[in-house]
DNA sequence: AAACCATACTGATCTGCGGCAGGACCGGAT
DNA sequence: ATCCGGTCCTGCCGCAGATCAGTATGGTTT
């Protein structure tokens, strides 16, 4: 059961969780708690507030600016974690939204110290887990500065492909995706006019197609190549198996096998 | 010595560093090494590359892309780790230049781990830096996608003073700016030229000068205003001190006087 | 001193994308 | 059935910023 959890299916491509371990991740999913759509899970400037895990539905973190326009940062689906740096600052940078009725786990900053505390791997997998959020960080902000408006849509939808793949939500031909064009456009810096245009022009060109909340990849490898999507780009953070292992007893390091998934 | 180094520093805004912790670091500082401005320390799809501290000079983390474009994804100065997220991935997902003359210091994983083991708050301390790096990549990403082409200049350079200022390098006056403008076009996701332009305009409006690699500030509060800088950027980013205090005796968590500086 | 190269700077022209305005469609509330 | 708010879709116009095509300047090498 908490083995099958969307976070621990996550951590468990970096370690192999342990007995103990897992019993610490279930103690999290006791405080599991349900946001209805459009509700701020975390806002800008409070203090003191939670993290979660998210375990079911889509999300948003999202930045306000001060002109009334707002830029997503980024999108999350079940096993990502959110807001996780606001815990360790004095107040969120940031806002987190329910894009669809959610289901997600509140984590105190007593289960992250008690996460580190349990072993150096654990708290490295953490690290690592954070690392690769990050890493989608760069890519966006990549397309973001260098990439053109088609190409930016193609790209994020590659990429949202690819990690609901990673969970089992999606075949990497079509999956449901709850996104309004606005959101897509204020995750990729246009307007939702434009974004609309473009989405004819890549349905018109056989590439793909979003209608009815439903993404379809019509020429999969064409997208590819049109977007200049890295394929590899999650490969490559994978975790090394050149880890140490010290003294703990708790956490197998599990050698490289995750490519085969 | 140790002490007054900057990566120290930076942590013990967090907590206070024990005699056990600074040696750790004194070993991380015996692996130092000069690299001349241009040389490429990490390189993209490289595999197993290590990681660094700055001590010395000016680096930036960059992507290219197919095309030939590249993306400054982030400026370094004294102080920040570079590659981090490297050793723990089998790649690096980008590449790290060195701008001037630099010296860094080598990062292996195993002080990482050791790092790790040595404390929860050390553990968490590391975790709290890097999340202060990741915030700093939000507000990139936001500008990138939200902000006119000169209020995201402004807002880079005003961004990158109040970080000299954290290590005694910028008087919030103005300082030693060794980029070129375009290095400050591929982070800005801009052209050269479109730059040198807007610098311009910047300069003839009154608000700052970037000539001759020093930047000014002419009308500190009207450059402020223009960009949209928030002055609690970085304050909002100081830890938190409802930490609990384990068993660990090295470390003593610092209360909050960060601000007092 | 000449040659070279990187960077700074400028003007003319082109274009991708935003802004606005308005219409179609749909599901939910009354 | 009617209203209503949200989302999708389209056409037209204007502008921010890219691209091209240079000149100027200052530092380094020979």
């Amino acid at each position: 059961m908490v083995q099958n959890s969307p976070f621990a299916r996550k951590l468990s491509a970096y370690l192999e969780l342990s007995g103990p371990d897992l019993a610490a991740l279930s103690d999290v999913y006791d405080r599991r708690r349900k946001f209805p759509a459009g509700q701020d899970l975390i806002s800008q400037g409070q203090e003191n507030s939670s993290a979660f895990i998210l375990m079911k539905g889509w999300a948003c973190s999202y930045v306000l600016l001060e002109d009334g326009s707002r830029q997503i940062v980024a999108f999350h689906i079940a096993g990502d974690t959110l807001g996780l740096r606001s815990i360790l600052f004095r107040g969120s940078d940031h806002n987190v939204e329910a894009i669809t009725n959610i289901e997600a786990s509140e984590v105190l900053i007593s289960d992250l110290a008690s996460a580190f505390g349990r072993s150096t791997e654990m708290a490295t997998a953490i690290l690592w887990s954070a690392s690769r959020d990050v890493s989608a960080l760069v890519a966006n902000l990549v397309g973001l500065g260098r990439r053109s408006a088609a190409e930016r849509i193609a790209h994020c939808l590659l990429e949202l492909a690819t990690r609901l793949h990673e969970v089992d939500l999606c075949d990497m031909h079509s999956f449901d995706c709850p996104l309004s064009q606005y959101q897509l456009a204020d995750a990729l810096g246009l307007s939702a006019v434009h974004v609309n245009r473009l989405l004819r022009e890549l349905r018109e060109s056989g590439l793909m197609t979003f209608q009815k909340r439903r993404v379809t990849f019509d020429d999969f490898d064409g997208l590819v190549a049109f977007a200049q999507f890295d394929r590899t780009y999650l490969k490559d953070t994978l975790p090394k198996n050149r880890f140490p292992s010290p003294k703990s007893n708790h956490s197998v390091i599990r050698p490289l096998q995750y490519q085969a998934r």
